[in-house]
RNA sequence: GCCGGAGUGGCGGAACGGGGAGACGCGGGGGACUUAAAAUCCUCUGCCCUUCGGGGCGUCCGGGUUCGAGUCCCGGCUCCGGCACCA
């Protein structure tokens, strides 16, 4: 659809011009990722840089929102940017289809999930292609098919065989409204993350993934993350929480078992005055068993199983505790110390015993009050002595140790060290670092998920689904409905198999895979999604991977982007792909508000993007989006702001449309703008937005600015169109190459609108067309502004010569009639000239 | 409590390496065009004083460094996010 030398309509309307060049870019599949030819492979070096951009892929919930759209238009830009600039760009799309809100929609209204999903996977197609995205098509890919989970369920068996992939009877959180376990990181403030249902803790045979054999991995890559937010680091650094310290082992007074603690303070060991465990900690009821104190510490455990997480995990609480009336050896000193049940302490972290030290620990300091325990200082504050009282709380400062036999006298690190050293010599204990991180849980009793592909048989055990078996299909089903076991139990047909292994009766597993787990590795897939004989081809996925710029959410700082970067670990382990962190950078994009509130349907402060690209076009609501603020940032939406960045695209339509049709204009000579001042400001102005704008999109993430650039070159034309001073050869040159600036530089941006405006102004297929070069020699002005201050205060401003020297600088400053008022009767006793900038006279 | 981030006009924000505070947009005032309105264009818009020349103050608060601080340093306040009875 060649259109040269058109002439405008007066009028920009967007809908008919949009539908044409969407309609273009698909029938030209214009942004196909080039098939990688095998040069890179094959020794040849590849003749482009490659570049994979990657927005989080959507989950198909009914429409698009706001957030979308601001993901993908700032991928959509950069994509265009460096394809301009030559690289060979990959900018995929997919979308997230297996989870939770598609199979309670099933529930309702009976129809099988994949039905909506598909349904709704057609709506976001269309929603995102009425935004233009510059999206390679072909790459397309969805979770939920078989030949995308097929390959979930061979890298679960990839993980199985390496040992990575676990069942085990574990403690783990049910939600009872979604009627299935949760992972942790599911898990807020004690609360199911979906519904919001308080998690209840049960005992269940599970499958984990081994994550925290990736912690310290996960901790120490962060090095390579170099281009990552700080906070999303600090909020996996949080997550994982690496804490050092010992394992310390007590005997149990009268037998031989020895009970280990798990403390950050070895150095404080001779200050344990009593011992606690977890009411869930499996050594009570040996402990108790037979004793009077039993019934007490039974009904306390009892007491704390029922309160829920929420209760519990606050921290306020007042410490409460039963004495279980027996004793265990303190290592260090031989110090028989009473044992304890507080369900302060937790069965899930370090070894859900903890040696009790009052007088440095402020839970312990407060238990000790609570039930009249004894309290030993082993830490002397600097300066202070060994029988200092304590101040109504624990010292947990710095110091030298104290009361502490062969620790006396050194401070804290080096006594750490010193009683690690000698635990470990006795076999008593050893330093050691402990994580918060717990194992990744991803069964799911639920239907609409990949099937976990495994079998069980009585002899055999567990025996994995043969690779060539797969994919699992998920069956079909009657009833969606969760009843504390997976839906998939219910199809009895799909159920019963003969083992692998023995042949004997078996049965399949019925649960599915946490959808985590599908988004951990769909950017592998991307690169080759047609590709039967594996996940991935893998040359070709080592020619894309790294993703070079992921952009998405905040709220994934943890789960998708932690279990993402846990399995590429894994796979580079196992030798499947080459890279050792999936996202080279990463940009973590704000919320967009309204009203205060974060956009919801249950708010009822949603703005559809439809609704806005119907009244002012996609290219309008892709700037706005864009122009709201930085990107990163939060930002509250406006209705006006929208209004006005459609005022800026008529006013850039009202321009060009001015400009007779035809050829590009060179960038006008600088002898020829000689003489025109006004004309030279023009294009030095539009090389400046060049420099400006590539700077902003290059470099800093910073769309606003670079819009804000645009803005003030378009104001800048727009004031010339009426200017008698650009009414000649050189003006209207000036003008017509300023407006060619404009549309080249808005392409990212607005595409549809630039590229019918290139179309008149004999810029055709501005997709394919190299990103302008800012000349140096405009960049420059012969003339300056520089200011005067005088003891910085601004005085007055001068124009002066770019070329003068500092001296003759002060002395024209000396000479501006408010700056010698301003001196009058004092002496300069110094002049700073900053060259280009300012001069400051200083004067007493 | 620990870790991270941020405080600038009526609003969103800009100022990139210590050098003109408030670019750009929204909102608001005034004007032109119009029978009128919309649209468009021009113009003003941090606060205070002003004899209309200009002057003073101003980037959360208090100190400091510097010829010069929104920017650097010290102390504090407030807000946002993460972790948290984590031993």
């Amino acid at each position: 659809m060649p259109a040269p030398e058109r002439h405008l309509s007066e009028r920009y309307e967007p809908a008919p011009i949009e539908a044409r060049w969407q309609a273009l870019w698909e029938a030209e599949e214009a942004f196909r990722a080039e098939p990688v030819s095998r040069d890179g492979v094959d020794g040849e070096p590849p003749d482009a840089p490659k570049e994979y951009v990657l927005e989080m892929l959507p989950y198909p919930s009914g429409e698009i929102h706001m957030g979308h759209v601001k993901n993908y238009t700032m991928g959509d830009v950069l994509a265009h940017f460096r394809r301009r600039r030559g690289a060979r760009v990959f900018h995929p799309m997919g979308y997230d289809a297996f989870g939770l809100p598609a199979e309670n929609a099933a529930i309702r209204t009976g129809t099988p999930p994949g039905e909506g999903t598909r349904a709704n996977i057609a709506r976001i197609r269309e929603q995102l292609k009425r935004l233009g995205f510059a999206v390679d098509w072909a790459t397309e890919i969805s979770t939920c098919e078989p030949q995308y989970y097929r390959w979930t369920q061979w890298l679960f068996l990839r993980f199985l065989e390496a040992g990575l992939a676990e069942r085990r009877e574990a403690p783990v959180n049910w939600c009872p409204n979604d009627a299935t376990v949760l992972a942790n990181e599911q898990v807020v403030d004690g609360r199911c993350e979906r519904c919001g249902t308080e998690v209840e803790q049960r005992q269940l045979t599970q499958w984990f993934f081994r994550i925290t054999d990736y912690a310290q991995a996960l901790l120490d890559d962060m090095d390579l993350l170099v281009d990552w937010p700080e906070r999303v680091l600090t909020m996996q650094r949080n997550w994982i929480g690496r804490s050092e310290g010992a394992r310390v082992e007590f005997e149990v007074e009268g037998e031989g078992e020895r009970i280990p603690v798990f403390t950050t303070r070895p150095d404080t060991l001779f200050g344990a005055t009593f011992f606690l465990l977890a009411p869930e900690h499996p050594l009570v009821g040996w402990l108790i068993d037979g004793r009077p104190e039993a019934d007490d510490v039974r009904a306390y455990a009892r007491a704390a199983a029922a309160a829920g997480a929420v209760e519990r995990g606050a921290g306020d609480r007042p410490k409460t505790g039963v004495d279980t009336g027996r004793r265990v050896i303190n290592p260090v000193n031989g110090e028989a110390i009473p044992v304890w049940v507080a369900d302060y302490v937790l069965m899930d972290y370090g070894t859900g015993a903890v040696m009790a030290v009052p007088a440095h620990d402020q839970r312990d300091f407060e238990f000790a009050a609570a039930h009249g325990l004894p309290v030993r200082r082993v830490i002397a504050e600097p300066c202070g002595s060994a029988d200092d009282p304590l101040d109504g709380e624990a010292y947990t400062g710095p110091g030298a140790a104290v009361n502490s036999s062969f620790l006396d006298g050194m401070e804290v690190d080096e006594a750490k060290a010193a009683v690690s050293a000698w635990l470990e010599e006795r076999e008593l204990g050893e330093a050691t670092v402990d994580y918060r991180l717990r194992d990744w849980l991803i069964s799911r009793q639920r239907y609409w998920g990949a099937p976990i592909p495994v079998i069980h048989c009585e002899s055999c055990g567990t025996v994995p689904v043969p690779d060539e078996d797969l994919p699992v299909v998920l069956p079909e089903v009657d009833d969606y409905a969760p009843k504390g076991q997976s839906p998939l139990a219910a199809a009895t047909d799909w159920v019963r198999v003969s083992c692998p292994s023995c042949g004997a009766d078996a049965a399949r597993e019925t649960d599915t895979m946490d959808t985590f787990v599908d988004s951990s590795w769909y950017f592998l897939r991307y690169t080759a999604p047609n590709y039967s004989d594996g996940p991935f081809e893998r040359e070709v996925l080592d020619y894309w991977m790294p993703v070079d710029q992921y952009i998405g959410g905040i709220e994934h700082a943890v789960l998708h982007l932690m279990y993402a970067r846990f399995f590429v670990k894994v796979l580079n382990d196992i030798g499947l792909v080459g890279a050792r962190e999936p996202f080279a950078r990463l940009f973590t994009q704000g919320m967009i508000y309204r009203d205060g509130a974060k956009m919801s349907k249950s708010k009822g402060n949603v703005v559809a993007p439809d609704e806005i690209v119907d009244r002012y076009g996609a290219d309008t609501l892709r700037l706005y989006v864009l122009f709201m603020g930085p990107a990163a940032d939060d930002i509250e939406w406006s209705d006006r702001g929208v209004e006005g960045q459609r005022r800026f695209l008529d006013r850039v339509w009202r321009l060009v449309a001015s400009q007779e049709p035809g050829a590009p204009a060179a960038r006008p000579d600088r002898e020829a703008l000689e003489g025109n001042e006004a004309a030279l400001a023009l294009v030095r102005k539009a090389e400046q937005t060049v420099a400006g704008v590539t700077q902003d999109i290059d470099e800093r993430f910073s769309f606003h600015t670079a819009i804000a650039a645009l803005h003030e070159l378009v104001n800048l034309a727009t004031k010339g169109m009426s200017d008698e001073a650009l009414d000649d050869e050189a003006g209207r040159g000036a003008l017509r190459y300023a407006s060619q600036i404009v549309v080249s530089l808005l392409f990212p941006f607005a595409p549809h609108i630039a590229s019918e405006l290139g179309g008149s102004l004999g810029m055709e297929r501005l997709w394919e067309r190299p990103w302008p070069e800012a000349d140096e020699a405009f960049l420059t002005a012969e003339e300056i502004t520089v200011v005067v201050q005088v003891n910085g205060k601004l005085r007055d401003r001068l124009q002066a010569p770019a070329d003068l020297d500092d001296a003759g600088m002060a002395a024209m400053a000396r000479e501006l009639p408010k700056v010698a008022a301003a001196i009058e009767g004092k002496s300069v006793v110094r002049e700073v000239v900053v060259p280009g900038r300012l001069v400051n006279l200083v004067v007493k």
